[in-house]
DNA sequence: TAGATTGTTAATCGATTAACAATC
DNA sequence: TAGATTGTTAATCGATTAACAATC
């Protein structure tokens, strides 16, 4: 069984699919072609046809693809068919809002604990999660079966928190500190750098306003 | 002057030149190669020589960059020399964390204002940003000089606010809203899609794990 | 000048799109 | 069966890496 090696354009696909899949079945369409759903998604149907082919074949000639088919099978491969064991380390804003994101939880994401070094946070209870000190970091991971850690605190502190989530056991980082994490091969980092994600935003309105400019003056 | 165009996957990596620079500024290094700084940020040299020249020649031959000079010149490609006048709409918690998060105004984002539906919200205060009902957005938007406007609001109010943002000559959404926004072309829309990075992540466990399994498998 | 390192051209690699035979 | 649409191979396009002449 070798495994074939997906590229990470793909995989950075699939979420999308998934999300107009559901789109779908809430209005209530039964099956689609990848040409219509191209037009949707405004992506080649050829892409879509490429990118599912990677995991098998979904689809049916003549007929196209059964939309909660397609669905239920991207959703295993996603691996959101099954329960995940999370916790949130940073209480503050951030960290609040991922608590209090039920559709985490639909996707089979539980939110088990949230964990501070704040006094005041801890003991508060957020959508029946308690907030608890980070010394029972160590400890609650190995209790509650943990394996994917949300880390929403300053960059500074990340690298010592992220050494003593590896040595946890903890599997995947799900990395919202402005920092690359150095960990081990087999644990997974996803990082969400919120400021380089405002700094694409700058670059795109500064070049259009550069092209604006640059035709502006063309006319003269 | 002809613009050449400069591809989505340049701009994706500027930023973090942009963050290695400031980190190397801050240890006080005053030049780096291509080739040391391709070990530290783990790329290649070549890639990072010819991103680089696709905005012009930072560098000296048989020097190197001088790193204060580029971190300047990156921070122009970028559009952060300037100041940006940004809004938030939703002062949920993510829009609070946004609000929160001073290092954005470092950067040249600056919050003027947050709006809300929720009656307890307006009214409040949050780092110096008052919380209005978003009756005022269009209003505010025009005397304040807005640019930049931050979507953390649920995703089935997210297209008529956006509406909303295009009508009132917004020239930039920030997306936190889990769906596509449709706007004319000529404004910008940077999607910040928490779950579909989250499945993301889930993906890259989940197929780890069968790697596992399958190397446990060829063993027996 | 000699050594180092860029800027840039050429080669390679991978991803996307197009085309079409297979088949429902 | 005829029409539609997939799965898949081939062609194209773009991005990354390698190589090296230019030059500080």
């Amino acid at each position: 069984m070798e495994e074939k090696k997906i590229s990470k354009a793909v995989i950075g696909r699939l979420p999308r699919y998934y999300r107009y899949l559901g789109e779908l079945i809430e209005e209530g369409v039964e099956r689609i072609s990848s040409n219509e759903l191209s037009v949707r998604m405004k992506v080649t149907a050829s892409q879509i046809r490429q990118d599912l082919n990677n995991f098998g074949g979904f689809g049916q000639q003549g007929y196209g693809y059964n939309v909660r088919y397609l669905y239920a099978e991207i959703a295993k491969i996603l691996g959101i068919d099954q329960q995940h064991n999370l916790i949130i380390i940073g209480a503050g804003n951030l960290g609040q809002a991922i608590a209090n994101y039920t559709n985490f939880e639909r996707r089979g994401f539980l939110i088990k604990g949230m964990f501070d070094i704040n006094p005041k946070l801890i003991g508060l209870v957020i959508r029946g999660i308690e907030i608890r000190s980070v010394d029972e970091l160590e400890s609650f991971i190995k209790a509650n079966d943990i394996q994917i850690a949300a880390l929403t605190i300053p960059k500074t502190k990340a690298p010592e928190i992220a050494d003593r989530l590896v040595k946890a056991g903890i599997k995947a980082i799900w990395n919202f500190a402005h920092t690359d994490l150095v960990v081990p091969e087999d644990v997974v980092v996803e990082n969400v750098h919120l400021s380089e994600s405002l700094m694409r935003l700058s670059y795109r309105v500064s070049s259009r306003k550069l092209e604006e400019e640059a035709k502006k003056a063309e006319r003269n």
